[in-house]
DNA sequence: GGATCCTGACTGACCGGCCAGTCAAACACC
DNA sequence: GGTGTTTGACTGGCCGGTCAGTCAGGATCC
């Protein structure tokens, strides 16, 4: 089975994406290597090759595993406590908790873009990525506030929208952090940020 | 003088730095070949060298060049009118507006953390441009806000600090739209901004 | 005012090294 | 033995960087 469909139940390829992801992350689509990849990943660089048509392939195939990441998180969101602002505050916390922990693989978004000046196909998949994530918090807005999204200040789409941008102004932010006390100054954005969003979740016309 | 003072006079010199701007906003650090920015720049790749050092030098002056466009920026948005709310309002339109109008040079600041993995100096330069950036805005805000800024609901600093994360995200939403209709929804999104901000402005304890 | 020198700006040709991608052969498992 | 994995050796091309050398113009001396 050579590529265009991968095989996720293959340990290597698994290994691959993840390397992958941190790469891609951490230095670009340009300054990620595939021999840095492949020596991450412990297996050879041939193996990605084999596994992927290309490198375009491999970055897109990224984009992917990081959606299914993103997926998982999100749905995990609303599985325990009553929908509500509680649970919303509580959602937005997990959520940073959640960038915090895998920054190294969601800096890849910021890369996104200078893929895209490559090939058609990659700016389309950019586009296509950005629906799934706005769909995915929608989804989550509607879990996490219950019948309290009906009540919001701007509809549920806008707000996704909002915090999709709040979230990339927050990872950048984060991107930029080099020490444990930058890192501990965007935690106090996000907290001015949360603050910022709670007239919206109550309702209140500006 | 080879360099390690550059020449701002010089008319290739500003040149190559514009054109550095745009191939590393478009392409990131390592997607930009020191060829692309010479031909866009229309001189030989060997003044490249000339003019400046490194790669890296390069990238580093591109920096302090973005940054000496921001200053002009700001310094120009308390010109006019009384400071106040309404001005804080006019200010953030403008910012918005500078932003779009210029998104292909301010798209570097997302590639910065990409070349921080190079060396310890890009690192520090990094740390600089931040520090220098939030003080920027923090002048700003006072010269906008005039007494208004001693009565806001967080202090200036941290508002500083809010704003930058904002305007970032907006730049990542402008960096992943690729069409007329996706850039008219991140206005949408930077008015919602508007309206989250104006409660902190009008020093309302949440 | 012209011959000489000097210098900063600029270039084309070139180099070693790394890059993405190829391929035949070996391996593992049924 | 055949199917799916994995590898090391290899290649052409592009990369950042170097270098010898050109050229316009300013200074200096007669």
């Amino acid at each position: 089975m050579p590529a265009s469909a991968v095989n996720l139940e293959n340990q290597s390829v698994i290994r691959i994406l993840e390397s992958a992801l941190g790469c891609f992350g951490r230095r670009g689509f340009d300054g990620a290597s595939m021999s840095d990849i492949s020596r991450e990943a412990g297996v050879s660089k041939s193996l990605l090759h084999y596994h992927f048509d290309s490198k375009d392939a491999l970055f897109l195939e990224c984009q992917l595993h990081l959606l299914r990441n993103l997926l998982t998180q999100m749905r995990g969101l609303a599985a325990v406590g009553n929908a509500g602002i509680h649970q919303f505050d509580k959602a937005l916390e997990q959520t940073m908790d959640f960038v915090e922990e895998n920054l190294e693989h969601i800096l890849v978004v910021l890369s996104f873009h200078n893929a895209a000046h490559h090939s058609e196909t990659v700016i389309t998949h950019m586009e296509r990525f950005t629906q799934e994530i706005l769909s995915l918090i929608n989804e989550a807005l509607h879990n996490v506030l219950g019948p309290l999204v009906d009540h919001l200040a701007i509809p549920p789409e806008r707000l996704a929208r909002l915090l999709w941008t709040l979230f990339n102004g927050l990872i950048v932010d984060l991107a930029f952090a080099t020490n444990q006390d930058a890192r501990a100054r965007v935690r106090e954005t996000f907290d001015d940020v949360r603050a910022l969003l709670t007239p919206v979740i109550l309702g209140e016309t500006n």
